[in-house]
DNA sequence: CTGTTAGCGCTTTCAG
DNA sequence: CTGAAAGCGCTAACAG
């Protein structure tokens, strides 16, 4: 009638002696139920909701090794990552892709100075069964950390060492980088410039490398460019730089939709307009692009799907599979009104 | 000269073994070192380090029950929730308040139809020693999962039911919309519209409380008001809606940046001049009012610092302190050209 | 289908 | 200061 132990997190042996069967049983009636007796799985299911059972995660974890838990490592917590729509969406997609399965999602905030030994040494630790890499940068190290560690890991954009092994999902930022400056020579722009990501990063090189391609296709000059960090204050920099060594140019394209802002920002100041004057030419269609005014044209970055897909490519790694192919999604041209 | 076992994960007793102690003379050398001689110590260290050994945290936490890593618990992942400024701001302050630490961070998203059960489920399996709640809705049911679990918690924004034992930090919303609708008085307005955040949300209720202390005590009518959910469109809608109501509304306090930029969109679509016409007033300053055209007058919410006195408090309680004093940091305005 | 038997790797009394 | 012993709660062979 009462029970002895009392408020305690009740065990496995508690339920299996309320059940009145061996704590085996139980165990088995509470994952899968495979081989068990349809009156033993009931008695387990009534004693184990009867008691408020809950098995414990580091108990399981010694035995299965397994943590049921993975990974999410974004960079540092400046300014930019973590009020960048960027990550907001990759939450999104891998909260999305993590919702069908009972897997928890730890992020991870790799810290500044912090040696990319730290992440090694954490992945080894066996807190998580795999990692998603977010927003990776060509000197942090987390190749390295990764191909170091047993632990399954994707990153979401391409990886700066094309190592055999390092399993990826991005968007193709030349492809899309030509579609906006395509778009801008096929409007009439012949003076185009373009602010462009940090060097450090795959996604900012090869968006430049888009556009010089364009340009240099269509016979025209590709050397009015700025860098930026992909930061609205980034961008205004890089415009008023711009602005000032070619005061010609009569098109912008920004390797991010916060640097257009930015830019459109000190187009403004210099009494520019758009697209009268100045066309200008986005990455990333998070939201803000379209609330702009003049709305942006800009390149659609399908990073909630990109997250969520890298998300199913752990899955998929997890499952034992080997050769877990890249996954590369194609951009598309969303034409707004600053062009 | 040669190890026995290889390339697996070293063990406790692999290193105990190589130092030439037992298993609990290298445990206790490993955590703290108290009351381990100079030489053992050494010995221990020193193994560690050339076996890179990492302690496993499931048997760690198996024994000692805890698991060194708290819980961030945000809503589900609507479009809003994860691309708000809001929540980025949260998990910087919450990342900071960690650094220190060695408490790793979990995230929880809420899932939509999800029963509050689960997540007390969740608390009592024991993967987390303590709980942030960031984004509270009246009928989530996360104070009663909070109350009904073991593990200590702490909410970012003041919960709705003032139960007692339920401890937050907040800004003072209300005090803040005060500011802001006592400085569109000041300026000479007199038809003070607003556009509040969401009914079951207690920073949408105090900040409408603020804005109708106001004009109560200015005598002015509190009768125009439009809700929305925080986001730029609703702020777009309901901005609509009042001007159809209130054609002769000379200002708005929008309970969020957010929103007030939709209701930027809105005037400027209706003709209207800000601030010639219409002086607008947000809250938040999370980075977009100040590059809005024109920048926006606002309530600084301090999220960030919120967020890392919310870990302070949840680090109190971890050490065994009771009586956590809630905190309710002072919203301070920031004037710009929208007014 | 079920119970018995061993641990998973670690911390922690408790005697020395 | 150190080591031996005893589990933490669970799963996974292995015989029945």
């Amino acid at each position: 009638m009462t029970t002895i132990s009392a408020t305690a997190q009740p065990t496995l042996d508690e339920v299996a002696a309320a059940a009145g069967v061996s704590r085996s049983t139980a165990s088995r009636a509470l994952n899968g139920g495979a081989r068990v007796s349809p009156q033993a799985q009931a008695a387990v299911d009534d004693a184990a909701a009867r008691l408020g059972y809950v098995p414990n995660r580091a108990a399981r974890s010694l035995v299965t090794r397994r943590t049921d838990s993975i990974a999410l490592v974004v960079p540092e917590p400046d300014e930019r990552v973590l009020s960048d729509p960027f990550i907001g969406g990759t939450l999104r997609g891998v909260g999305a892709a993590l919702a069908a399965t009972d897997l928890q999602l730890l992020l991870i905030i790799a810290r500044p100075g912090e040696s990319p030994r730290r992440l090694a040494r954490y992945l080894r630790a066996g807190h998580v069964d795999g990692v998603v890499i977010a927003s990776h940068h060509r000197e942090d190290g987390l190749e390295e950390a990764v191909l170091a560690s047993p632990v399954p890991a994707v990153f979401v954009g391409r990886p700066f060492a094309a190592t055999e092994g390092l399993i990826y999902t991005d968007v193709d930022n030349r492809a899309g980088a030509r579609q906006a400056v395509q778009h801008l020579v096929d409007t009439g722009r012949t003076r185009i410039a373009h602010i462009a990501g940090p060097a450090d990063m795959a996604a900012g090189l090869d968006r430049r490398d888009g556009w010089s391609d364009v340009l240099t296709d269509a016979g025209l000059p590709a050397d009015a460019f700025a860098s930026g960090e992909f930061t609205v204050a980034s961008g205004h920099r890089a415009m008023t730089d711009l602005l000032a060594v070619h005061p010609d140019l009569d098109a912008v394209f920004a390797a991010s939709d916060s640097m257009a802002l930015g830019a459109l920002e000190a187009l403004r100041a210099h009494g520019r307009r758009v697209p009268e004057d100045v066309s200008v030419v986005g990455f990333d269609d998070l939201g803000v692009a379209a609330s702009m005014t003049p709305p942006l044209t800009t390149v659609r970055n399908p990073v909630v799907e990109m997250a969520s897909c890298a998300v199913e490519q752990l899955l998929t790694l997890l499952s034992g599979k080997r050769d877990v192919p890249t996954v590369v999604f194609p951009p598309e041209l969303v034409v707004r009104a600053s062009t």
